[in-house]
DNA sequence: CTTACGTATTCGCCTATGCGAATATGAGCG
DNA sequence: CGCTCATATTCGCATAGGCGAATACGTAAG
């Protein structure tokens, strides 16, 4: 329960989860789209793993993370809750914007091209 | 947001804010029944009162601590849900258990007579 | 005014955890 | 194998915050 709620402590993994949303994304668009170091966010990763709330799927170089919310039913219900509430906030709307026009332009930036694209944004 | 979960990302909180539920509670019967002591106790208040989730009235004393739920909508259903989710928890349970039957026996143990009840449990 | 009592705060210590910087790991490729 | 790229982990440092022990504060009673 405490370990729950420590998850959500932290701006940067709430930004992370809002940016997961429904979808499998890569790690290389959290880079790009949070411009936030790689470390960083990778770290922040591990604690949302270690939590529970995100598992991660390999593909050869790439890594892709999607939600698994809490089984327990109350725990469910209120991260289910607070993914709505993140939908609000004005910086993640900005980095979900990033995300989406990055995903769905035809040309991915240098750094990150032939990055696999999340499923539900793929052109 | 952060500050919101960080405040309920600690046990002794959570069960502070349980045992205070609907009902208005003196500090004095926190001490009692969660057997735990006063200083902390104290501490962990005051950081609900800084999170804005608590507030505090005097009555000469006596202190008396009452849940103030968020405005902000989001938060405030998260809140509700949380309170349902304490509701569940055994050790809480015992907690709430242990403040009922005090309240309600006509007796108060010598270190506590003549504390004010919780409006709702009153004899 | 002093005392007693309920509550709050401070102090010193310890752990958790955030960060940037550096480095390690693991997978694909030549 | 040796190189590169994507990602993860480690290191050293700084802050937040938990705890018990001691102490301060506010109010009522004598």
């Amino acid at each position: 329960m405490e370990r729950f709620f420590l998850a959500l402590a932290d701006r940067t993994r709430l930004r992370l989860l809002r940016l997961i949303g429904e979808d499998e994304v890569c790690v290389c668009f959290f880079v790009e789209v949070m411009r936030t170091s790689q470390p960083k966010i990778s770290r922040h990763l591990a604690y949302l793993r270690r939590a529970g709330l995100v598992s991660a799927r390999r593909e050869g170089k790439w890594m892709h993370y999607r939600l698994t919310p809490p089984d327990e039913p109350h725990a469910k219900r209120i991260f289910e809750q607070v993914m709505n509430w993140l939908k609000d906030d004005a910086e993640m709307q900005r980095d979900h914007g990033r995300l989406v026009s990055l995903c769905c332009s035809p040309s991915l930036p240098v750094h990150i091209q032939g990055a696999p694209r999340p499923a539900s944004l793929a052109t």
